[in-house]
DNA sequence: TTAAAGATTCAGTGTTGCTTGAACATACTG
DNA sequence: CAGTATGTTCAAGCAACACTGAATCTTTAA
């Protein structure tokens, strides 16, 4: 039974535990939420056996995990001099790619719908009705939405006095 | 094995089972999704035994999952004089009980930041700042959008001209 | 080129959770 | 009351997926 390290706080431990069962409910694994807790909580980039080490899971999960979370835009690659392994850290402008992920799925949700062939609700207004009228609503939040994640990116996203 | 209903069209049975699909990545079961397709397609509300029988599921599988349906808020019972059974249909807003169902998620994430004991980030200014960087986002999007969703339901959600 | 570290892929194992038939509960009808 | 229709719960089978150790690939250093 392989413990996790030691230099992780209990309090610290805990809080990337609820975020990795979270993350599950996501859609993410249990050790892909894992992985992004303990960066989120990260003083500084962690290379992938400082992970597999302080998650206690394999390099194997760790690879694959990382690739996943880096492909949805939750964190990133960045190198060291001098270091050829490869490090991880959450991406810089957080909140947006987290957002854009959201907002992808409902897109993709409006595109089944707007694909609906016309033939499916021939013949019944109500079904007509309630594709538009859903539709609609989509399509006005998504705007909206949109607009309000543009809105912060532009009020935070370019002050980079780190 | 079983056959589907010859009842249901061959584009709609298509259109049911890619939003089943869609809503098994959105955490539902696959049935649930099933479901949620056929009713959002129905003419008119369906009752348990009919969604088995055109969804070639199980009583069990459709009782346990409208049930699951029903209190996410995407489905609704009515009831038909002269006929004790029970039968379903779409929630008669829907677009809002789906978007606050999304709501509430990014909900328990902020919570679960904003619950991170003082004393992880101590000691690191830029885990603390990240934090709270990404809980302004967090509060910033969710006031947004809860506006869009009200402003959206005040829109359209009185006229009830049928 | 070889040696070695680092990262990825693969095949096997275990766990989780969906789905179901059957048993059970409830409520209506005559 | 008995009989029946309707809906729910349960135990078990099964499929899907996460996770891992080992093998493989890639890159760097000497």
């Amino acid at each position: 039974m392989p413990r996790r390290d030691a230099t992780l706080q209990a309090s610290t431990a805990d809080l990337i535990e609820r975020i990795a069962l979270f993350f599950e409910t996501e859609g993410f694994s249990r050790i892909g939420g894992r992985i992004f807790g303990r960066l989120l909580l990260a003083d500084t980039a962690m290379s992938l056996d400082g992970l597999a080490a302080d998650l206690a899971a394999s390099k194997a999960s760790i690879s694959t995990e990382t690739r996943s979370l880096e492909r949805r835009g939750l964190i990133e690659r960045v190198g060291k001099p001098g270091d050829r392994r490869v490090y991880y850290q959450v991406a810089s402008e957080l909140p947006i790619p987290t957002m854009s992920v959201r907002l992808e799925r409902w897109r993709r949700f409006s595109r089944l719908l707007e694909e609906a062939p016309a033939d499916i609700a021939r013949g019944s207004t109500v079904v007509r009705r309630r594709l538009d009228d859903t539709l609609a609503a989509h399509r006005y939040l998504l705007a909206e939405f949109s607009d309000a994640l543009e809105r912060w990116h532009r009020r935070r996203g370019s002050p980079r006095q780190a």
